[in-house]
DNA sequence: GCCTCTTGTGTAAACGTTTTCATTCATTAT
DNA sequence: ATAATGAATGAAAACGTTTACACAAGAGGC
């Protein structure tokens, strides 16, 4: 009674013919005559085959599968870039496995090993990391890597960010337009090169209006609305020197600077003027819609899925260094959670 | 030059045993003597070996990978979900596979596909919807499915859901609890059985307070901000008979509620009064904090690939009926955005 | 000293494909 | 009529594993 699932001998058996001639029925159909790929195909239709894709892929040597690695697959900021790439590779035929490292090296690492027994082709990274089976690949090696989101600094695999530098500059340089002088900065953790990124940037606007940087109007946070509630209560407590401005490294913090702002009775952007960073789904509709960086986070995906395939087409080939890394363009979304300096 | 990839053969010939034995040292350790066993660790730490998981996969006739079928990965509704299953999946020694369908049938029954062809062991439905390829399973067979989130009426595969009448019930419960008479119901898709099991709820606590529906305060959304926008707009509209609460299925659609409402002058909720569902993280952070229905993703998640696993481990027992569907609990979150009825 | 166990290892089959090579048969050119 | 071309198919090898089975050698009981 046990179902027994239909190999591609029981289709030949089925049709008369030989299991050779099935596989290129299906595969190279100009070279099989017209009668027998009909025979095939009802025998097909009969059996209800379906190819095992294990023992193809086992014989063809390849696995159909690009392996993702996200830091947190919790976290909704990925997951737009996400689709961005899921869409990309399916109309190309791969699959996408997704690899929530949580951050572990450990995690990466045993990720990482899929490229090498065959459970993937390819690899995007979203970590900021290099998982350290790969930082030793013999010389002159490429490996089927495209880097994502965060820069690896010394790494030079295909990789596709956004100007994050450029980014905070313009971000502050539009909080100094509105005559803002004492504008604090709610960065991101230590240990991401974007934040450094963005700290550089956040500098070089105050520097090109002659305003000198106050390292106390810097602070570290994790991206979350808790850490830009704590930053905001922390920085806005000295009523006398407070900051008018922020400029938040994720949209979340400027939310949570909002939140804490209206706590100590603040009017954004009347009192207080808060930029964020992301331009997440919510942003247009919070209250006060927010001021932000907008990252084309689906356009990142597709980049780094159009540079992989492209890097898959021609394996082996000598890859031209092209343009690397691959900028998508930000854009900074003025709503109304900016405004002029409160004299 | 190029690298070829050590396989076992390679490890036994730099060991100086079988291929059978390598195996045997891998996988059963305690059926080799020591000294071999050491022989071939250093061997494959030399030839840098790791197994093709794809020929041991066509070997064991497994793939090691739990499909995972959801409407839309971009929506970060899923991603807490996601998480949780594959926390559960890896622990097991299993990957995800997600499969984005995009609501389309189509490629849903490309994916359940998957499971014939051997592609993935197991599948986890988050769209409500069965496969074609799936619904015309052999009777008395039943495949390594789980559905999770939307139930599938008519279908008695395992499932984990929340009880939505039973929410929507208290959440209406509640506003009624306040005073409120006119209260409106922001729902859902009509393709979605959650919307029709929500309506219910909302009806039964009208119902039970002796309060006649008026289906022209039953607004179709989409779940969006935007359509909770529009939802508001149209039942504000007249000022005279217009509902002073909103129950929303959506924290989205509640958020629009609120910015439309914002937008009129009402204030929240002073004027107008509104609950939310899903509690996402916003929710709490938003202004004003959302009262709203807590659906406990990660648990959902959870849950259901642990119900999987359960039933992957007796493969081919019969399977007890045990409690079907499980239910995980929901929890009214009352927070700022509900108050008394005005006068 | 022979038989029986036990322990460790090797040989070879199997998993389900794709593809190279050889074979058959019909067609066309000489 | 015979040789040469071409089209269609089949036989078998290969992909890299796991494992059933056979076998060898040493240990222990009589």
């Amino acid at each position: 009674m046990i179902e027994k699932i239909a190999t591609i001998e029981d289709v030949a058996e089925h049709a008369g013919v030989s299991i050779a001639t099935v596989s290129r029925a299906l595969h190279k159909p100009h070279v099989v005559s017209e009668s027998t790929r009909e025979k095939v195909q009802t025998a097909i239709a009969a059996t209800g085959y379906t190819a095992n894709v294990m023992a193809r892929n086992l014989r063809l040597n390849r696995s159909g599968m690009i392996l993702l690695l996200v830091p947190d697959i919790g976290n909704p900021f990925f997951s737009e870039i996400l689709s961005g790439i899921e869409q990309g590779a399916s109309k190309a035929g791969y699959n996408v496995l997704i690899g929530d490292t949580q951050n572990e090296p450990e995690r990466e690492a045993t990720y990482a090993a899929y490229l090498r027994s065959n459970q993937a082709d390819a690899m995007i990274l979203l970590n900021g990391r290099l998982p350290a089976p790969l930082a030793n690949t013999p010389r002159g090696i490429i490996p089927p890597v495209v880097i994502a989101c965060e820069r690896i600094p010394g790494c030079n695999l295909p990789t596709v960010i956004i100007d994050n530098e450029k980014a905070a500059y313009s971000a502050t340089k539009h909080l100094l337009d509105l005559g803002h002088s004492r504008i604090a900065h709610i960065a991101g953790p230590a240990s991401n090169i974007l934040t450094t990124d963005r700290v550089a940037g956040y500098r070089r606007a105050l520097s090109s209006s002659g305003i000198e940087v106050n390292p106390s109007l810097i602070y570290r946070g994790d991206f979350s609305i808790e850490s830009g509630i704590s930053a905001a209560r922390a920085l806005l407590k000295d009523s006398k020197n407070r900051p008018t401005a922020f400029f938040c490294s994720s949209d979340g913090m400027a939310i949570g600077v909002i939140v804490a702002a209206k706590e100590l009775g603040l009017r954004v952007p009347h009192d207080v003027s808060v930029i964020g960073f992301d331009d997440i789904h919510l942003a247009a509709n919070y209250d006060p819609p927010l001021t932000t960086v907008r990252q084309p986070r689906r356009r990142l995906g597709e980049q780094a899925i159009s540079l992989l395939l492209a890097r898959l087409d021609k394996a082996g080939a000598i890859p031209e260094p092209a343009e690397n890394p691959v900028i998508v363009p930000t854009e900074l979304i003025i709503r109304q959670s900016t405004g002029p300096c409160p004299t």
